[in-house]
DNA sequence: GTCAAATAGTTACATATGAAACTAATAGTT
DNA sequence: AACTATTAGTTTCATATGTAACTATTTGAC
């Protein structure tokens, strides 16, 4: 009795998860390499520096919670830019354990060229997309951030 | 003279690259749970299995463009499933160079399992979509990965 | 106040990953 | 045929990353 002959519905570079993948590697790879390229910032790091810029005072688990990163991630990117002299940290007097992190002035300046530098790759690709295109995409993501949410029943 | 005060206009949060980021990396690993639990398969080694199975005797070289994975992670991946019994791999005839892989019958059963179990997952995931959105996602990705495209000039 | 449990963050260890060097085979040039 | 350049794939080494264990501090129950 011969298995019934397998014709593949599967083809791999037709795969959602697999061209998000592929999509988002891309663009992060591309992004990164400005970073490092200019201020020899890995990706955590940027991802640090962009909320303590915005949130001077920050904590090391407010920044895993923002940035999507897990602790040790965020304590080692920290650690790291702190070494740069680009971050400080101040023991919170309210709490010992927390710990309050600034933006230096050298880390201040970076952050000034950084963002506009940011936000240009970024007009860069949505330029790509008409500004309909552009509502649509944040819908899509939205809905499907949903739909893969953790918190939801397994697959 | 004081700075002006800045008014941070990146929000990472909002920041298209980020939310790409954190989206794939949310749905890549809740499908790999999936792979790793019930076949104990990486991601990659999934990936592998997914082409051999559609194109017996292909090449690691062909592996790599067609799952944009690099030569040394196609190297490990197939090195790991021959290990786990999954592989084979036979040396061309016409190039002492090139190798040609094919799925074991235990492979095969896997991969009888793993595909459905992908499209399953695939499907979950777009029926969070409608039909005409499923057709906007298409499109946005194919536009933004031109735009993201590494031979394109530079930001 | 004392002690167990929880929280913030770091360190240690084991594994994953990428770049570059390497081996083996083929192709192309003379 | 001999020699160089190219290609397929593997190995090595240095770095990145995640999990779990750990330290220090605070919180809450008694």
């Amino acid at each position: 009795m011969p298995d019934i002959e397998n014709v593949s519905l599967l083809r791999l570079r037709e795969f959602l998860p697999y061209r998000l993948s592929v999509l988002s590697n891309t663009i992060s790879t591309r992004i990164a390499s400005l970073y490092d390229r200019e201020f020899g910032l890995s990706i955590w790091q940027w991802r640090v520096m962009a909320v303590t810029g915005d949130r001077p005072g920050i904590s090391a688990t407010e920044i895993g919670q923002l940035t999507a990163m897990d602790k040790v991630a965020v304590s080692r990117a920290i650690a790291a830019m702190i070494q740069m002299g680009y971050l400080e940290r101040k023991t919170s007097e309210t709490d010992g354990r927390r710990s309050q992190l600034f933006l230096t002035p050298a880390g201040r300046d970076v952050y000034e060229l950084i963002v506009p530098m940011a936000l240009g790759a970024e007009q860069e690709l949505a330029s790509s997309l008409t500004e309909d295109e552009q509502k649509q995409l944040e819908h899509l993501m939205g809905k499907l951030a949903d739909a893969a949410s953790p918190d939801r029943p397994l697959w």
